[in-house]
This record gives structure tokens, sequence and C-alpha cells, in this order.
DNA sequence: CTGTATCCTTAGGGATACTG
DNA sequence: CAGTATCCCTAAGGATACAG
């Protein structure tokens, strides 16, 4: 989509041409709930990307300005920008609705707990870890995916 | 995908799984937000989609139990079921991302700006609304897309 | 009006080999 | 380690004609 053949002005379909894709927010995921920063570390999630879709991928996220890579070569890092960042209470929705509605959902309860009940507090813990995320490449704090 | 040949437990990937295609969640807009009801209502939409797409589209919305068909023939009307009523937090958040990162929004600030402050009221009048769409196709009431 | 039935096209994605 | 480069393939989506 080239930006100028959008479907329509409304704000969920523009949503979803910006990150309506396979994948886009499972990288996302990766990036503000697990702390990976590295193509390797993206990689290696759970659901097997294959290399040039990733590339792909990260390629449309940086347009896209959700994300921002630093660094070059094998120093190469990705982080959120802040408008990626702002997916965060979109992320935390979907959680708590697969939470709900599927029986085999991996997220902490203790977690999904604080989405409805403790936001504000829950939503800066998190900034807060991800500003801080820049350890040595697949750091795992006590993230929950 | 079968039901087994999941990805992961995650539950963004679950979500994504359930809805994360490019019309579901516009269907569910129009059945959130507009009060839509019928085939040729989802039709009339600002998107455009194909008639042989929408109805697969129902389909699997109604598979995934996300939505449920009432009467029969030219009587039949499609409701969400509260599993479906559910993503509305989902698509609010949404709502309030592209209202911040994208000037064509077509979001009605006012509207906006209670997604935040005035969430739990704005729930329920919208659970409100929706349970009362019951007028004569093509209802606009005083929706927002 | 509410869909089915076809046909066709294409973007997105998978597998794999390879490179600096 | 961080990607490119290919090749291939299929599910998803468009267009359109038709049916109850």
């Amino acid at each position: 989509m080239k930006r100028q053949d959008r479907r329509s002005d409304c704000p969920i379909s523009f949503a979803l041409e910006t990150f309506g894709d396979t994948w886009s927010l499972l990288v996302m995921r990766d990036l503000l709930f697990t702390g990976k920063r590295t193509f390797g570390d993206f990689l290696r999630s759970e659901e097997g990307i294959a290399t040039n879709v990733l590339a792909a991928r990260l390629r449309a996220l940086e347009e896209a300005g959700l994300i921002r890579a630093e660094g070059e070569g094998r120093n190469l890092r990705y982080g959120p920008t802040a408008k990626g960042l702002d997916l965060l209470p979109i992320l935390l929705e979907m959680i708590a609705w697969s939470a709900r509605h599927d029986a085999r959902s991996a997220a902490p309860p203790a977690f999904v707990a604080r989405i409805s009940k403790d936001r504000a507090a829950l939503m800066s813990e998190l900034r807060e870890q991800i500003a801080g995320a820049h350890g040595p490449p697949a750091k795992r704090s006590k993230s929950k995916k």
C-alpha cells in the first residue's frame, strides 16, 4: 500500500494498514515485552519467521516509524520509537482478550489482572523496562510473552 | 489455520490468528460502532468488500464465536457475541492510536478523549447502544467510525 | 436482498543457499 | 551474526456473473 491509496480515513482501517499483517505485532511484542533487540533475537522467536520475511518486516516497521535501528553491522540494534511504544495499550488489550477467551493462553494471570486493575502503574513499569533494554542480546528479564 | 496448528500459545499470536486478517476487524467495527447488521450494510462500507469475501468472513467470524446470525433469508441479521463485544477495548485503543498518529484520522476528538479519560462510562454507553441496535438496516445512529 | 460460484491475480510468506 | 537473493507456492482477496 503506497501511503496514498488508503482504503478510508477510518482509524481502525489506518491501524490495520500500518501493522495489520501477520508479523508486525509479533515483532513489536518481542520488542515491547521480551526485550529482544537484534535480528537474531527476533529470528529465534517461537513462531519461526524466515530471514527474508523478517528483514522485510523490519524495513517496513522502520518506514512506518514504529521502530528505529541503531548501531551498525553486527552491533545493529532495533528499538521502538514513541509511536511504536504507543502500541502498548493495544497489545495489552489483545493479551487481556486472549487470556479471557483462549484456554491455552500463556499470559501470566497476575499480569493480566493488572491490565484492568492497575493499568497506569503497569504501563509506566513497562515503559521503564523497555527503556532499559540495553543489555546483551536475548536478555529475558522477567518478561511475559 | 486449523485450530490445532497454532503458531504458539502467545496471546498476541492467538489474537492475530483469530481476527488478524484484512477484514475481520472492519466488520466488527461496523457491528460495534456503526450499528450495521445486515449483509448489505457491511457491503456498503466505505472500504468496499466483495460479496464472496464478505460471506467468507462472516462465516469465519461466526465459527470463531465473535458474531452470531439471527433470523433467516432476507431477515438475517448479524450481531456480536459476548466474545465479539469484548473486542471493544482493542478497537478503542486502535482508534486512540490512529487519532494520535494519523493526521487524516476521522475519529471525533471528543470521542477519542473519552477513551482515556472516561473509559468506563464510554464502554457502558457503547454496550448499551450496541444492544439496542435493532432498528431497520443501515441505522446510522450518532456513531463514529 | 443475500448470498454462491467462478475465475483470476498477487502480495505475503516459506525454504534454502549464500555473502560480508 | 545479519542479512540478500532466489525460487516457489498458496491463501487471500478482487471482479463479475448468477441464483433463490
